[in-house]
DNA sequence: AATTTCAGACTTGTATGGTAGTAGACGTAA
DNA sequence: TTACGTCTACTACCATACAAGTCTGAAATT
């Protein structure tokens, strides 16, 4: 059957496309690098043709920034886009957790009580990669179970314009834990129909995620569109907190 | 210079996406209707490639469906899929007026002012297709001017989703003129720092895009995706009003 | 008549050669 | 030293050829 055969799962192309986005925003390949679909091609041993066509996806993405007869570069990191996309996400979230609170797809709760379960662990562990992974998949189910099958579009590219510097802020179980705490009383609060409360944690949930964003640009300022900062639109505290001044190298 | 280059902004792949995607916003392709890569190649003197990654964009904007070795689809319209899109995007706006309430770029409002005044003579004259572009410049304007310089990239994404019912629902200088009314009140509103009432008009404003939809559906089943309503979220009224029986002939 | 097989005419996916445009090194001249 | 052409080695873009999967329909079989 293959109902929801994604466009051409199978082929190089997507294959590509799929290894590129994990590998950018891995940060494995820093921003502003150069991305030469000739380079590529023979790295991977594939035409590139394919290669091409990952990479158009790519910048359909904001991932990746074409720039015809002249090169290939991975996005910047943009603060501007960066507090935007946070804005905006929390709109979409925070209407989500409203439709949820008034009907929930009850059918779905063992799977998101899984998927806590699975974020507690990841979380003990700190593997910051699964967490984030299924982090990504818990704010999917919520939506799912507030009646929205396809808003998770929408959010998960809201979402790509933060996950770099997640994956960069996201050190260590203590700050995991925390955030699968705040997870647990957002869901409980949806079951419990209490839309103030759930609106208060998601907010509240969503605020921090750019906390360390000051310090990180501060140590890798080459990472960062340099932008006049005329449009500060929430710009977040600065925090004070130290954060691992860890340099991310190509593979 | 040329800082804004869009990607391969003269190439012929994206002078093709942009007549493809007009082709099939405008309605001149119909829902469901074949899109043979060679068949376009031929019909617009070029390769097969540029049609090729023309397709792979529209399809990253669900306006297509590529099923490989199969063919290439217009996407069917789906219920579903614009009642969230309409909430989502609701949320969006609200979120952009609430900050454009509280600091508003005052450079841009004659800019908004001439916009307004376009509105009006289009409207005057019942030209939707110029009236579509200018609203949607409107919005786009809203949000820059509180601040969101990217957002118009998830608002414009998300109202793709709806900009093929609107093609055929805003007939008449009478619909027409009706909305710039309500944009007229809500940039007052906004100037005024009245954020109450400037999210309720917007909200009101962006209420009824969807009224006609299920006379829409009921005179061409073949253009929706049959799906079982399951998902009720915020359906509708059934609209009375008589529509237009007009049917779109390919060109 | 109903079912299976198989050849062919499609479809999209991939590989490769060639083209036009860009950037940077270099030499030359002021 | 600085400014300005020229040349060369890149780049993404496009065209063409080939490969592989899919559907259709007619012919062979049951």
């Amino acid at each position: 059957m293959n109902y929801f055969a994604a466009p051409s799962a199978n082929s190089t192309a997507h294959w590509l496309k799929e290894e590129l986005r994990r590998a950018i925003v891995e940060m494995e390949i820093a921003p502003g690098a150069r991305l030469s679909e000739q380079e590529i091609a023979v790295r991977y041993a594939v035409s590139r043709q394919p290669v091409r066509e990952a990479l158009i996806s790519l910048a359909n993405l904001n991932l990746v920034e074409i720039r015809p007869q002249r090169g290939t570069y991975v996005s910047l990191l943009s603060l501007s886009r960066m507090r935007e996309a946070r804005l905006l996400r929390e709109a979409v979230e925070l209407a989500i957790i409203k439709q949820a609170c008034k009907a929930f797809d009850m059918t779905l709760v063992p799977e998101i009580e899984a998927n806590l379960d699975q974020q507690t662990l990841h979380a003990k562990y700190g593997d910051r990669q699964a967490f984030q992974s299924v982090d990504a998949q818990f704010h999917n189910l919520l939506a799912r179970g507030g009646g929205f099958l396809h808003a998770m579009e929408t959010l998960n590219g809201l979402k790509l314009h933060t996950d770099r510097i997640c994956k960069l802020t996201l050190t260590g179980p203590d700050v995991l834990s925390r955030l699968v705490d705040q997870h647990r009383g957002i869901f409980a609060a949806v079951l419990n129909r209490q839309e103030p409360l759930a609106t208060e944690l998601m907010h509240k949930h969503l605020s921090d995620i750019l906390s360390f964003l000051p310090t990180v640009q501060m140590q890798n300022p080459e990472w960062f569109h340099q932008e006049k900062d005329a449009q500060k639109l929430n710009a977040p505290p600065a925090q004070k907190l130290a954060l691992p001044p860890r340099k991310v190298s190509r593979g």
